[in-house]
DNA sequence: ACTTGTGAACAGATTCACAGCC
DNA sequence: GGCTGTGAATCTGTTCACAAGT
């Protein structure tokens, strides 16, 4: 096995670090919109605070991918809009699949920002016999009995899972045999799959809960600010250790 | 103690890690899963196979919240559900606005699992005069106008954007000005937003992009081990240092 | 015997701060 | 003078491995 090192950094300049990858696209992005403007330069400094980031990291970043600046001057929104279309994989089209084409599928269909960027809807496909046939966003939906002709006709690589969660395992191992490699996944649920496949997954209510952990903790310490107590009545003393309520604790939740 | 220190650690309990928060909904939804079939206790083995993560992360994690297994045996899952429930801050029911009821909008306000876990839909918001009155999941658009007097009326501390990106930024300052605190982002801009303010976004074509990346590494090794050539017409020499090529080289982008 | 809880080692990401080049 | 590129320092997160508890 001399091939397949996923794993060490390889030669050199392979190897950008994870955190690198989920931003490069939020530069592009940016960069983008300067291009559209006809900027020709940018510095760290201004693309930083157009992308969100501080310009210590940008440089950074951009550092894993080459010198691709100029001291004194600032990066070339040109040349720097190819390397990272070009490091992104974007310089050719991803045909994608979409399954599920229900209120969510059809909203992802209808997105725009999804074929400027180098994807391409190749298909929509859905379990309701009903639907086939139905165009949404201008393309017809498609029966589920066809994802596995489907993805191989169109060449498929990355499928799009916006089915309810009951049906998204078994979406996506039908999509795995049939030689999809990277899921985009929508559905409440983990997916498991073979080594090899590359799963995101985006929900909107671990992003709410995350949120509400956090406005949780502001109305907290905003009432310690007060002079008023945080926690009322629930458990959790002050101890360092030695903790855990031992029975009479679990307060009207569901248990006995 | 004196009040509202937001970057140590605190005293000690306090401080859990962004990235174990993060996880939290996850486990909470795999015990909840549990919770629904009756399954009493859980290990730590077992629970983390559920959420996808692994034994000792998850371990980890739960110590951040205190005590609240029992060693030999495992942990008790109504417990469990509770105290994570309690530390995201879902005991209390979180009243939410959506603003921009265009397909995407429509579609988080249909998505069921708002509802189920702490969150309230208290109002759809969009700026299209046509749509004020009309129901979306059985609640009427309302319009842009009344946005300050909907967010103080209901006490809504958490906004939902999925308008159009240019609306974005606009939308998020008057949702701020009028209480919100916290902010997912649909759209695909960058918000900036005062201190204070926590803005999560969720972009499709973000993570599309970051898959496209992978896909392409794959593709690339691929043909490695199969010995054919990996970049084949562009640019990138293999000398370490002092890479960039100088001018000649912006292979058909756009530039002069 | 089994499983948690956690220090300690490790790995990865961010920030600092400045040398190097324009 | 100004801005990039990057080592070094720091911080955050993950994994190991085992002592402690049931």
């Amino acid at each position: 096995m001399a091939t397949g090192r996923t794993h060490r950094p390889a030669t050199r300049s392979r190897g950008i670090p994870e955190a690198t990858v989920a931003r490069l696209p939020l530069y592009l992005r940016a960069l983008t919109a300067l291009s559209e403007r006809s900027v020709p330069t940018v510095s760290s400094e201004e693309l930083a605070a157009a992308a969100g980031v501080n310009s210590a990291k940008l440089r950074k970043d951009f550092s894993y991918l080459g010198s691709y600046g100029t001291r004194g001057v600032g990066y070339d929104v040109e040349y720097l809009v190819y390397q990272i279309s070009r490091e992104l994989g974007l310089t050719q089209d991803w045909p994608v699949v979409i399954v599920g084409i229900g209120n969510l599928g059809a909203a992802l269909a209808n997105y725009g920002g999804f074929a400027s960027r180098g994807f391409r809807v190749a298909a929509l496909i859905d379990a309701d016999p009903a639907m086939a046939g139905k165009p949404v966003a201008g393309i017809p939906v498609q029966h589920t009995d066809e994802l596995e002709k489907i993805i191989k006709d169109n060449g498929v690589s990355i499928g799009v899972i916006a089915t309810p969660a009951g049906a998204a395992q078994q979406v996506s191992e039908r999509l795995i045999a049939a030689g999809v490699t990277s899921i985009l996944n929508f559905a409440p649920t983990v997916l498991s799959v073979p080594e090899g496949v590359d799963v995101r997954k985006v929900d909107l209510s671990i992003e709410l809960q995350i949120l509400a952990f956090h406005e949780q903790r502001k109305a907290g310490e905003e009432a310690a600010g007060a002079g008023a107590d945080v926690s009322p009545p629930p458990l959790r003393g002050g101890a360092a250790t030695n903790r855990k309520g031992p029975d009479g604790d679990v307060p009207a939740v569901m248990p006995a």
